[in-house]
DNA sequence: AAATATAATGAACAGTGTTAATAAATTGTT
DNA sequence: AACAATTTATTAACACTGTTCATTATATTT
């Protein structure tokens, strides 16, 4: 079935095509001037051919989504580097309010917006594909620091749970322009990695 | 000039009635299904009429915000007849997880979107009314639990941050459906609570 | 009563996501 | 090669969105 198969491997180029386009435009303009008659403008498709290569604007924003995810993923390579599980842990987090705030659009995908997981609850897939890698990073780590004493043990997901909670809880203040708020505006990513640090640290000891 | 002062007064009402309206539509179908067509046909308006009152949808989205701070500082109300800071920090992190999840739309509004900010940069106003009183609230408890030795001593901002990170990471990982990926859904609620402890806990004994 | 200021509106602009009907191109079968 | 079936692409349209402009109706002031 040859045949079949280019038609697949053509289908997916201009599923890659629309995807690039939809980026391009996505870390141009940001995430709210993304339309689907944009999009098509740039590919040089009408915007109803679109709906041949993707359900709805859901699907796109999903797969867009899983692109910063990959990019997430990739800033952590050099984590296998390090022994020490908690120095991993302080890597982590540095390494996640750096791409929060150096992709705040992407960001706001991965962890804000509703649009992709409403993709994953209505196609059921299930699971997350990228999402939950990166999940599975910090259980593992919170795992290995428990099995070599270097924090209490505990709940691994709740404790992962909390870690997680400040890393997002303070990259999407601060791209929603809430910090400003309580610290001064040039002392805002300062403080955000004081506080991750101060966090870890207290767990160390705890 | 009794006159104007009546015609402030009506003015006024008029605004109340569409705030009132706007709200109706807004804990029932959700921030995004907020029209200005929808509210105005709520109070029997024409849709330009509401921009006689209002500069724009976000002015009107940013007295929707203010009116949620008011809930949640009514919902605090309980504080002031705890002595011991630590206690009522403890109450202040419960209430502000019950309060995100019992109003998610509401809490959207006034730690997630954009648009609330808007309006405060855009009419300059300097400051975030209810939003400031808020954040005092906790400054001033982590500031008498630093005074009274009950946690160490430090910048009480970046504490500050930490901790409001915490339950804003929470809270906002939560409406937005992404804590189940990490702890099975009818576990979520608990595990939060259990965080937000944890967090206070290790706080005191750092 | 006439002039002025305020309040309210209808029509329109420029955009949004999405669908149904239709045309064009490609593939499968005789 | 010719015809049928399928896939791909498009045009037109629907039902919305926030917002502005010109116009009308209503009060208020002179």
């Amino acid at each position: 079935m040859g045949i079949l198969e280019r038609k697949e491997k053509q289908r997916d180029e201009i599923r890659k095509m629309i995807l690039e386009a939809s980026m391009q435009l996505f870390v141009k303009d940001g995430f709210e001037n993304v339309s689907i008659r944009k999009i098509a403008d740039l590919v040089e498709y009408s915007p109803t051919t679109l709906y041949i290569y993707f359900k709805d604007k859901n699907e796109i924003l999903f797969h867009l989504c899983e692109m910063g995810f990959e990019r997430m993923i990739a800033s952590n390579l050099a984590l296998v580097q390090i022994e020490n599980p908690i120095d991993r842990l302080y890597l982590l987090g540095e390494n996640y309010i750096n791409f929060g705030l150096e992709n705040p659009e992407y960001y706001d995908l991965m962890f804000i917006q509703n649009a992709p997981m409403k993709t994953i609850r209505e196609q059921n897939l299930g699971h997350w594909p990228n999402g939950d890698i990166a999940l599975e990073t910090l259980k593992h780590i919170i795992q290995e620091c428990m099995d070599k004493k270097l924090i209490p043990t505990g709940d691994v997901a709740t404790i992962s749970m909390a870690v997680w909670a400040v890393a997002h809880g303070l990259v999407s203040l601060a791209i929603r322009q809430r910090l400003e708020r309580l610290v001064e505006p040039d002392k805002v990513v300062q403080s955000m990695h004081e506080s991750i640090r101060w966090m870890i640290n207290t767990l160390k000891k705890a």
